[in-house]
DNA sequence: AAGTGCTGCGCAATCCGTTGTATACGCACT
DNA sequence: AGTGCGTATACAACGGATTGCGCAGCACTT
């Protein structure tokens, strides 16, 4: 349980609203933790009803109004504490790994394109983040490091996938043509 | 909502009890989708209630009795029927990211002998999941196709991380000696 | 003799997360 | 005029997942 955890560090940097947050879950952190807008919402009213983080409310115009969401002391504090245990171990669900597992009686034509998919998706990441990267390397090495860590986190990983789609291409094309030669 | 179908891929090539399932998302698929004996039997209760597996008791001498479940036909027709249809995207809750995320506020001689610990569990993964690829490689190789691929996936996934973290060590002790020097 | 760990199964409570629905306005496209 | 998208927040319902607890016997160590 620490989407929580998450949040604060997110907010650690600068205020942002929850549709801010809910945006850089479903980019940068959205590798390592995902979570969708009606969890952060819901966190986010916890979290302000403990005292962790308050809010200050923005009006705009043309758009509609925001809270701008700020870490407290006692948010910094918890942040810290957290940050001194072990993290648990990561969890993943990845379904399309368990479909390559299961791949025996499945249609190898349909994980192809799925494959592909995915892989256009990674490609896009990995353009995304080596952008992001090289930006963080020019402007200030050694203040940012722990975003340009995260940020090599995300490469490395985007990578070895890419590296892995292209061996089970491999393998399955070999495979299809075998069964469409008998 | 697919543990069940991580469930279906494991009984299609032998039966097994929810301990040796336990066993197996502890380890091989554990990487790809992870679940706890608690999770396990209760989806097998389920799965068995909608006949999807059946399974026979197997009492046992100096261990507890087990039940061996194996495939229905309904059970590898609804697993055929979930491998045509489009995965979701895969979902990850890496806490330790999240730290190294909002490492500014962490100790970073924490950060770094959590990082051994991961490192050294990542290192005995890799070489478990290497010597089980020379075993696929040598023992009949179209075969296991699957397997083999799903084995790859964990060895690039460890090395990517290994990769990962030598650079994470050598920005932070370059940190802490910089820290220690001031 | 007591503690620890492995094999094996399971229930109950609670918490987390997903999905569906709702509201509200402006802008762009068709 | 209608549809869809982006910004922005939020509730309700359900189902999935975690945590805590419990039982039971054997093997091995301390």
């Amino acid at each position: 349980m620490s989407l929580r955890h998450a949040i604060l560090v997110l907010l650690q940097d600068q205020e942002a609203s929850g549709y801010d947050l809910a945006r850089e879950f479903a980019n940068s952190i959205g590798l390592v933790w995902n979570a969708t807008h009606q969890q952060i919402y819901l966190e986010l009213g916890k979290l302000s009803e403990q005292d962790m983080v308050r809010y200050r409310h923005v009006p705009q115009e043309g758009k509609p109004d925001k809270k701008l969401y700020s870490l407290t002391d006692a948010g910094r504090a918890e942040l810290v504490r957290w940050l001194k245990k072990p993290a648990g171990p990561a969890r993943i669900r990845d379904a399309f790994m368990v479909k390559v597992a299961g791949g025996a009686l499945a249609d190898t034509q349909v994980l192809l394109s799925e494959l592909d998919t995915l892989a256009k998706q990674r490609r896009e990441r990995l353009a995304t983040f080596e952008a992001l990267a090289q930006r963080l390397d020019e402007s200030g090495r050694d203040e940012n490091v722990y975003n340009y860590l995260t940020v090599r986190r995300g490469i490395l990983d985007q990578r070895a996938w890419l590296q892995w789609a292209e061996e089970v291409r491999h393998s399955l094309e070999h495979r299809s043509a075998d069964s469409t030669a008998s």
